[in-house]
DNA sequence: ACAACCTCCTGGGGGC
DNA sequence: TGCCCCCAGGAGGTTG
């Protein structure tokens, strides 16, 4: 669920409470998410101290001074939420709510908190590496460029999308051609640069591409301003609604008009996925 | 190498 | 009200 503008909301949110913080201890509530957690994964962060929050496409980087770094990917449901500690110390024992899978007890610049990870569909999980291994770590080592980085613009997504078949909007969800986009910004991406998303990858020609990069990159953009889009699950780190739904121009919005010529929007299924999309306006 | 499908899991919403 | 079916911000794995 959360894609690159809500990971990097809650990587704002949170950063304040984690960077600089000693992680006094660690509850897990249960053995796996949708994977095992790493080995002595509790003996391992306890102790540490955070000293930086990173992100990189859809997966939050917990930078340790042990020099390992715990990758967490938020699935579809995932959330974080930022508790302050009130349950230490008086002898109560914290309330778990349903579907609150792990705890980062923290003494950090705000004092005493809790970081609760919670997940109802246990799509997300959460992994280790170290420093020095963290580009090459089985998440990361095929992984495409970040959309908002230097490292991304028209020549080098046309390289990638040489000799592909597929339709544009299956390319774009394809994490090692670019990563971090997911349903929602890739059609309103593909709507912006007004290209269809049944349009073959291989057949986008220099102007789409040109306008294609920039509508990823201002509709990126525009959602992290926003605080990301709150559907079911996302929420910013204190409970706070983003508000980028609102500004959806096709995004579960089937039946309605097209902002940009006025013909409805329609939803098609490619690869088992809705798509959302103007037939008036996206060639 | 690539593409199409299935799978994991829970919960919300619509139709009857 | 309740039940049943469909749908959901992802992506790893298997098949062809």
């Amino acid at each position: 669920m959360p894609e690159l503008p809500e990971v990097e909301t809650v990587r704002r949110g949170l950063a304040p409470f984690m960077t600089g913080a000693r992680i006094v201890d660690l509850r897990l509530n249960r053995e796996d998410l949708r994977f095992p957690f790493p080995k002595n994964f509790k003996k391992r962060l306890i102790g540490q101290t955070i000293t930086r929050l990173d992100r990189r496409a859809k997966y939050l980087l917990v930078h340790l001074s042990g020099g390992s770094v715990v990758i967490s990917h938020l699935g579809m449901s995932g959330r974080f939420v930022v508790e302050a500690a009130k349950y230490a110390g008086a002898g109560q024992k914290p309330r778990i709510l349903a579907h609150d899978h792990v705890v980062f007890c923290l003494n950090g610049p705000k004092g005493r908190c809790e970081i609760v990870y919670n997940d109802p569909r246990r799509f997300g999980f959460m992994d280790m590496a170290s420093e020095q291994g963290l580009a090459q770590s089985r998440h990361f080592a095929t992984m495409g460029p970040e959309p908002m980085g230097n490292g991304f613009n028209w020549p080098v997504l046309a390289e990638r999308l040489q000799g592909r078949k597929t339709a544009i909007k299956q390319a774009l969800l394809d994490q090692k051609i670019v990563a971090g986009l997911g349903n929602i910004y890739v059609c309103e991406a593909l709507w912006q640069a007004g290209i269809s998303p049944r349009r073959a990858a291989s057949s986008i020609g220099a102007v789409r591409g040109e306008r294609l990069v920039a509508a990823i990159q201002a509709i990126l953009a525009r959602a992290i301003e926003a605080g990301g889009s709150s559907l079911r699950d996302h929420a910013q780190v204190d409970g706070a609604l983003g508000y980028f739904q609102h500004g959806f121009a096709v995004y579960d919005r089937a039946g309605e008009d097209c902002p940009k010529c006025g013909k409805h929007v329609r939803r098609i299924v490619q690869s088992g996925r809705s798509t959302f999309f103007c037939g008036g306006c996206q060639r």
